[in-house]
DNA sequence: ATGATGAATGACAGCGCTGTCAGCGGCGCC
DNA sequence: GGCGCCGCTGACAGCGCTGTCATTCATCAT
């Protein structure tokens, strides 16, 4: 079979992919590529008589329209980017999963990226996507570069900052203050009794979130504390983990014995302090009282309950989703944003 | 501005993308297109005081190449796909970051879908993913519709199956076999004395690796407790989740009172399972032994510490990723199998 | 019967790149 | 001095689609 046909000139064009094309379909079905065209991305706009044949014709031949050349031709991607800290306890889980969800329904499909917490490797990870032409961007998050900020401005396309707040968005923003859910955890441990708090977190790291929680954190104490120290424990080394958690509750007895609760940054560091403390056979929240963020499922099974708050997960998704694809069909409409607001949850941890 | 320019004819083109394309860049370096692609793609192939040019007009222009055009003028797509069951929970969350990181070392981007543990929902995702032409596609199961498997074999592209064990691969597989860990758990736990397991795991859904344990479970039963009836749970409607190893805890007392350790499907089941047997005093294992799988982070920190079985996830996305690398840069390369096993991780709960 | 409408279709250029080939000048070699 | 060689460059076609316009034909009101 490595003869040239000699019916047709042995003029295999240069580059052959070897893959079906719209052109193949089209003289299979005996109508025009336009038509096949039609038929696959618009059937209304066909004839019953021409949809049945190309429909035909594509189970025959297996098609499977090439989206480069579609994205080409038409400027459209059909994807869009989400770029994210990381994946691993990922409380961003259920946001993607949201986030997937509504934009699959329209056909759109998500390109995912992770940063690690850092906002140079952010920054190429956004050039690299917007190479990929998406139709829209959905970024964890609202501290930025300025490189990123500028090459987003620029793409002219609808970005969504989400899982922070801030008042000079890029385009949209749909999230919540962390800074406000750490001064209303602050508020809460007050009215029950508490006066010695310590924050602790992931604050080596790049985690603009996390930051603003400390914030949050230092604004209450002082407001409703006067006098009291701002204690704050890094995890640093020992990153988002339940054993930093773990060792935090050993950090805030040894270097904070007076502090009455722990309050934490994420509900993984609140678990690992919770059952830190089962093992040194502490009293919670009678010898220290603990505080989460977040509400992870296991945050309601622990013992004691975790006291923390309920962020909306996947309603950040929804939203952000919804958001995109209205902009992405009017790239006219003023940006929004939306503060979903947070839950205080009080179980039995403080 | 909307008179056309008297110098030159009013022919704006048709469908203006408003975006900087290489032949602006070209035009203002003073180069030809050719040489402003070979700068970007590949320095070595240009002249320095060309390629400095090139870099110049890029940064002055902002100007990002279009991949899509890339990849229909290459036939390469620089992306490679990857299909999961989930991200919550996600045991393969460390999995798709190594193998991410694996991947992008090498400029190559990952697309990612999640099926929702639904094999006719995976077959839409990969029809889909084909049509972005990835360069290879990484699954995770061995579990397929023929649907799926068909375009797979068609696609002429590496495919990676993980996190499972087939003698029958679409091509590659990167795992290790689920039931013979299921095995290896029921010869610890009948060392340790114990006669009477159930087994407990999501089997209403179609994760085929929890079905896979289950097999597991049962030869070994049968193998070594002649007799013994062999006992499985089904969290069912639980799904997976902490809430499932809790509810699963209550079910074995009520259903299997005589069961004296509860064989999870999951770390996430046997943390529940553990959480609740604290919350009714129950001892582990003194009333129920309880093991898990997977070794996820937490289960070190449980009391008592959970054994349960280590899984190879992040070897897994390693090696699938320096797979597919191999393999795009020699089709021809004959397919591999690769059984990356696991360990038995003995602690105080079995 | 006639023109006006609208649905369905086809022709064609072009989206922004890359592969390929040809051409240019400078160099070392016989 | 002529030859081949090599590094570098530019011209050009074409990857597989879609937007746009032109065309056809049946349908309808006049």
């Amino acid at each position: 079979m490595t003869d040239a046909e000699p019916s047709a000139p042995p003029r295999l064009t240069r580059r052959n992919t070897g893959t079906v094309t719209l052109d193949e379909v089209a003289a299979l079905a005996g109508v025009s590529p336009s038509t096949v065209s039609r038929a696959i991305r618009d059937p209304e706009q066909v004839s019953l008589a021409a949809y049945e044949a190309v429909m035909r014709a594509v189970d025959e031949t297996n098609y499977v329209p090439n989206r480069a050349a579609s994205n080409l031709a038409s400027n459209r991607s059909g994807t869009v980017a989400a770029v994210m800290p990381a994946m691993s306890y990922s409380v961003f889980a259920d946001t993607v999963h949201a986030l997937e969800a509504e934009l699959s329904a329209a056909g759109v499909q998500l390109f995912l990226g992770t940063s690690g917490y850092d906002e140079a490797r952010e920054e190429q990870i956004v050039r690299a996507f917007l190479g990929r032409r998406p139709d829209g961007i959905v970024m964890v998050g609202a501290s930025h570069t300025e490189g990123t900020r500028e090459m987003l401005r620029r793409a002219r396309i609808p970005v969504v900052e989400t899982w922070d707040w801030s008042d000079d968005p890029i385009d949209c923003i749909v999230g919540f203050s962390n800074r406000d859910a750490l001064t209303a955890i602050v508020e809460h441990i007050v009215e029950a009794g508490y006066r010695h708090p310590t924050f602790a977190g992931w604050l080596t790291g790049v985690d603009s979130r996390a930051r603003a929680r400390r914030d949050g954190f230092e604004d209450a104490v002082r407001r409703l504390l006067p006098g009291e120290p701002v204690r704050v424990l890094d995890t640093a080394e020992h990153g988002i983990s339940v054993e930093a958690g773990a060792w935090l509750l050993g950090q805030v007895r040894e270097q904070h014995p007076e502090s009455d609760v722990l309050v934490c940054a994420s509900d993984i560091f609140a678990t690992g302090a919770i059952l830190e403390a089962q093992r040194r056979g502490l009293a919670v929240p009678g010898d220290i009282a603990i505080t989460g963020f977040g509400d992870f499922e296991i945050s309601r099974h622990l013992h004691p309950a975790l006291t923390t708050v309920q962020t909306p997960d996947d309603l950040i998704g929804r939203r952000a989703g919804e958001l995109i694809l209205e902009r992405i069909a009017d790239p006219d409409a003023a940006p929004v944003s939306l503060d979903l607001g947070f839950t205080p949850i009080v179980r039995d941890s403080a």
